[in-house]
DNA sequence: ATCCTCCCCTAC
DNA sequence: TAAGGTAGGGGAGGAT
């Protein structure tokens, strides 16, 4: 399954301009499509627009022809980050000038961005799709691609009445509308969306796929953008019908290179192989600015890397990693180009320099970032007016995990010697410690297959987040990473470490034994050993066995009795009691996913089966365990 | 032969 | 006034 939001700002936006549904509406910055006569701003972009236009011989680019067709001075440049579908009506796109749009339709409605609204509907639409399955590989705030092969065979639900369930939740809980899109694979899935859209679905049956994919442009596959679409017109290919009637993969890769080549003959044929990928790692951090930059003296400019250097050194430790390779990149102003732009403070047309740094540096403070980055614009020897855009990135990057940190740090306060000697080898200094255990985190990475903390990631890849409302959850995720990953690590370590360790950090030294047995011992629900406490009638049986008793209790009962509830509240409350958190959070999201699609009696029963988790949790570790499910519409009371 | 750097192209 | 930034794939050609 794809799943994308529709229009996503705007929706966003009409959350809080009810009165603007229905109505051609685009996000920007601007209020106005006008702005003041000012006729010295027409030279400069009739001298902007010849100059892109050399820059970019026949590439018609919707900006270029947007700066021609404004060139009376008077239409507004700022850009339209989203439109409505009505706006659509009228021809505006994505992307499109406010001056032009105001054109196509005088009646267009702007609203600004609201950018917590996009954390919040981003943060609910992730949590809700991760209600039923984790296996989601994010694509951006609003779009991401799930296997739900899993999901329709426990439910027996068809792609139909699965895709409406989700959309209607979606739409239910965020107030926003989205698509969704099924197929055999990850392309077919991503163009079923395409045909669903606006607030609809497709599924793009493999016995439709080839006459389907005969229709398709080009430039509607994923990774054909402007560039290779105008290539492929040149060889005469508009749809992918016409490419496999008349093309062959020798063709395009001798025009596209080895590798574009082959995909896009691939993906013509509805082909594609790329496995969805769940637990992405980040390969780069970066920041960029290439707005407003206009520096009148040198240390103005040495100033502002300075901050940069500070904000993506920020950036990189928020999600726990180290780098070892930096990159500058510079914007500056191409020679002809006017020094005041057409657009108020924009870059203009510039010429783009990118410089990596070669030295074998762990780029760990910010001023070492920034003692770099100085070194390299020193060596350029570009003036500082002349900059147009500033963009620095850190790569070969490394997780430092929790543990490791912990170590790293109890190292070096430098306690006792003798620990030193007793790491790995006599050669390693602190860091080439934290490196091997690195290495050991990643490779017993996930060992369950159980829990995945992709969303986790997933959003943190994209929002950083410290105090709304998604922070508890992201730091009960992190803690079940110390428990169930970290502590492999920890048991690694020479056994004189780990005792130092556990001395330092007042570690309970038979909890963390229990907690590591417990990871470790548990493995995916098919092969579950048995429950150990001798207590309710369910001890004896297995997660897979007692799925399948829920399930028929719930196909046969009309209602829930109470027994039977109380039977399974000991259960749950065993689990916690025994630490088997990992089935534990199994055991959760197989409930939500039964119980939510039936009545309120059933969400009771929810609601007490997961206070009898908690209690258990709390006895055990003073913590409840946190279960992020949408709560029931109909029983709002809880 | 393979790696590295710079750059282009693309998605969103 | 007006306000992209962030990330990844991959190719060309030099460096090793």
């Amino acid at each position: 399954m794809h799943i994308d939001m529709d229009c996503f700002f705007v929706s966003v936006g009409l959350r809080k301009h009810p009165d603007l549904r229905g109505q051609p509406v685009a996000i920007t910055h601007a209020r106005s499509g006008v702005i003041a006569a000012d006729p010295s701003k027409q030279a400069i972009r009739d001298q902007e627009f010849a100059l892109y236009e050399e820059r970019l011989p026949g590439g018609s680019s919707s900006r270029i022809s947007d700066i021609k067709q404004k060139s009376d001075g008077l239409a507004s440049m700022s850009e339209i980050a989203s439109c409505s579908y009505e706006a659509r009506q009228y021809g505006i796109k994505n992307g499109m000038f406010l001056g032009q749009a105001v054109k196509l339709c005088p009646n267009l409605k702007t609203l600004p961005y609201d950018f917590e609204g996009y954390k919040e509907v981003s943060t609910i639409l992730y949590k809700t799709v991760a209600s039923y399955t984790l296996d989601i590989e994010a694509v951006s705030c609003d779009e991401m691609y799930v296997d739900v092969k899993d999901i329709l065979r426990d439910t027996g639900l068809t792609v139909e009445q699965w895709g409406f369930h989700i959309r209607k939740e979606i739409m239910d809980i965020t107030g926003c509308p989205c698509s969704t899109g099924f197929g055999a694979n990850r392309l077919q899935a991503r163009l079923a969306t395409k045909k669903a859209k606006p607030a609809g679905q497709y599924y793009l049956k493999p016995e439709d796929v080839a006459l389907y994919m005969a229709e398709i442009p080009l430039g509607e596959l994923p990774g054909v953008g402007r560039a290779t679409v105008t290539k492929l017109t040149r060889l005469g290919f508009n749809t992918c019908g016409e490419l496999l009637e008349g093309g062959s993969v020798k063709v395009l890769q001798a025009e596209l290179g080895l590798k574009l080549g082959e995909r896009i003959w691939e993906q013509a044929q509805g082909i594609d192989s790329k496995s969805l990928d769940f637990n992405h790692e980040r390969k780069s951090v970066s920041t960029e600015v290439n707005y407003g930059i206009r520096f009148k003296t040198k240390e103005e400019c040495y100033t502002f890397l300075e901050s940069m250097s500070k904000e993506v050194f920020t950036r990189l430790s928020e999600i726990n990693m180290r780098a070892k390779g930096l990159t500058l990149k510079l914007l500056i102003r191409a020679e002809g180009a006017p020094v005041e732009t057409a657009k108020f403070l924009g870059h203009g047309v510039c010429d783009s320099i990118t410089k990596s740094s070669t030295s074998n540096i762990i780029y760990s403070k910010a001023e070492i970032i920034f003692k770099e980055v100085k070194g390299i614009y020193d060596k350029l020897n570009i003036p500082f007016a002349e900059l147009r855009g500033i963009g620095i990135q850190l790569t070969k990057l490394e997780k430092i995990s929790e543990m490791n940190k912990a170590l790293n740090d109890f190292l070096k306060r430098g306690t006792t010697k003798q620990v030193k000697k007793a790491s790995y080898d006599s050669k390693c200094d602190n860091n080439i410690v934290i490196n091997k255990a690195a290495g050991q985190t990643q490779g017993k990475k996930d060992p369950n297959g159980n829990i995945k903390n992709i969303n986790t990631k997933t959003l943190q890849s994209f929002w950083k987040t410290s105090s709304d409302d998604c922070s508890q959850w992201k730091h009960n995720q992190n803690e079940h990473l110390r428990n169930g990953i970290a502590i492999d690590v920890f048991n690694e370590l020479p056994p004189t470490i780990r005792s130092e360790i556990m001395k330092e950090y007042h570690i309970d030294v038979r909890s963390v034994t229990n907690i590591s047995a417990a990871s470790k011992t548990v493995k995916p629900p098919s092969t579950l050993e048995k429950i150990e406490r001798p207590n309710t009638p369910f001890v004896e049986q297995s997660w897979e066995n007692i799925k399948e008793s829920v399930k028929s209790w719930i196909k046969t009962e009309n209602q829930p009795s109470e027994v039977d509830v109380d039977i399974l509240a000991d259960y749950l409350r065993n689990l916690a009691l025994n630490r088997q958190i990992e089935i534990l959070f199994t055991c959760c999201k197989f409930f939500y996913r039964k119980f939510s699609i039936l009545n309120c009696k059933w969400h009771k029963v929810y609601i007490t089966l997961i206070d009898a988790v908690q209690q258990g949790m709390l006895t055990n570790y003073g913590k409840m365990l946190y279960i992020d499910q949408a709560t029931f519409s109909c029983c709002k009371n809880k």
